[in-house]
DNA sequence: CGAGTTCGAATCTCGCCGCCCCGACCACTA
DNA sequence: TAGTGGTCGGGGCGGCGAGATTCGAACTCG
């Protein structure tokens, strides 16, 4: 399947080692106190904080939070089915729709079984 | 092997053709008014209408209810991101997916329902 | 130094996703 | 055919999720 973190059209994380709010902001399109807000949704995404509280995003912080954007602004999930997808492994519900029929038509079957016992 | 979060809890559905809201509402733990919502805001969610509007849901309206209810409740989707996961390409892969298997199991059954017959 | 950036906290907004109530209508049972 | 309980649609209400705005102060960097 298609890797659902793809997000179209951002620019390219240039080669440095941190970035400041307003850089991760402009590269990953969302503003700076949706970042802060996320930060506190979302315990997995912690930037480094230096003198005066400041943050300095790393490359795998701006990931995080491109998949994060993804999931909210382009897939519809709420905050909560995002953090829950984020952390556990997303197989599970994929699998949720194909199992209810199955496991629906294994009901009636077994209906059918204990019918034929007789 | 039952499968977390799922609707694994939900009653298996009897052997009937029709479904009041009031059973559907049991079958799938979601109250009337709210399937009467969803009706709104999933267009292919639309149960039969009799004699005074009544609805009557059948046996793919109530699995369908059930994967919207699993979207929703369990998965963390939103009304907008659900709907689009129901007539994505996502939804179709699985939906002929599950489609094949049951297909299958059909096929073998009337195999088996021929043997019977003698 | 000084312009611009970032800080946290508080407050405000807005729409999604229902909830509740209503009087009228309908189905089933006796 | 009357009673009883489920269902109808519509209108109004509202919690709360997800940001948006605002603030003065602290910080950074040229």
């Amino acid at each position: 399947m298609l890797d659902p973190g793809n997000n179209a059209e951002l620019p390219a994380i240039p080669a440095k080692r941190y970035f400041t709010i307003g850089e991760v902001s402009e590269l990953c399109a969302v503003k700076p106190h949706v970042l802060r807000y996320w930060e506190q949704e979302f315990p997995a995404l912690s930037p480094v904080k230096r003198r005066g509280n400041r943050r300095y995003y790393q490359r795998h912080d701006v990931l995080m939070i491109r998949q994060i954007r993804s999931l909210l602004y382009e897939q519809g999930f709420t905050i909560t089915g995002a953090r829950a997808r984020l952390d556990g492994p997303q197989a599970k519900a994929e699998a949720s729709m194909s199992h209810q029929i199955v496991h629906q038509v294994r009901v009636e079957l077994e209906e059918v079984l204990s019918i034929l016992r007789h």
